[in-house]
DNA sequence: TCTTGACCCTGTAGCGACTACAGGGTGCAG
DNA sequence: CTGCACCCTGTAGTCGCTACAGGGTCAAGA
């Protein structure tokens, strides 16, 4: 057979064999056919589309905006107007959570500069936490 | 009275109700004396430590390291070396995730950059999430 | 033939850090 | 005395997995 157990798929796509099975669940891969021992038997196709599930997920894309992903890029002849639209609101996300962290990374690093390393008492860090 | 309701003290941390209620139940804020009435009366002191566990969790720590630095805090006469340790760690997590996310950000703004606003089936976009 | 072991199945519970009810009680102003 | 804002407990939902428990399947080796 050409068929892949999901075991395979995972060593594949270096998706665990519980969350392609999750992802079933949730609706983006489709239910496969079975095998005689009730195994699921997956082919090529099963394989692409769970790669772009994978590297939308590597982008930070959530399940449901995976699922618009998934729907829109099976409609070949549409204008892409809606992918762009979901990817530039998952740049805005992932650029709200980069100034969010910069912003702790400063206080850490400056916390850890000024750490002379004395006593709770004195220390910088507790004291910053509890209001500078 | 100089004491504050749950309300009161939320409304002073910007700590959400619910959410105070959960750090009691979290073990992070001890349980405060009762009204008659059996609502929470809260003092300086409480108000006090829900300010240094917000100021800890805005930096990122998790519930965890904050109990851990919550138990330091109050032991005046240890060196802070654990102190130092734990915001160490917190930092290189966050500059992990900083890493992470600058990646996705590159990618997602390519993607866009490459963007000719035609149909799906030449889709830059979706060409990339299927796999370059 | 039997057994071992790796793999597969379903279903459910747990994670972190909240958030959102449902279904009730309290307390004060008009 | 009647609203209404507030408080109480307890439980379930969120997101995206991850980790069992308790079984079934299947191929290789003794």
């Amino acid at each position: 057979m050409s068929t892949l157990s999901i075991g395979d798929l995972a060593r594949r796509t270096g998706v665990p064999v519980e969350t392609i099975r999750y992802y079933e669940r949730m609706g983006l891969l489709p239910k496969p056919p079975r095998t005689e021992g009730n195994y699921r038997a997956y082919e090529a196709g099963h394989e692409r589309r769970l790669a772009f599930v994978k590297r939308s997920r590597d982008l930070g894309f959530g399940l449901d905006a995976i699922r618009a992903l998934l729907d829109l890029a099976d409609g070949a002849d549409r204008p892409c107007g809606e992918v762009d639209a979901l990817a530039r609101d998952q740049l805005a996300e992932v650029e709200r959570k980069i100034a969010d962290l910069t912003a702790m990374r400063a206080e850490l690093q400056d916390m850890l500069g000024h750490c002379r390393n004395d006593t709770v008492a004195d220390c910088e860090i507790i004291g910053r936490l509890r209001g500078k």
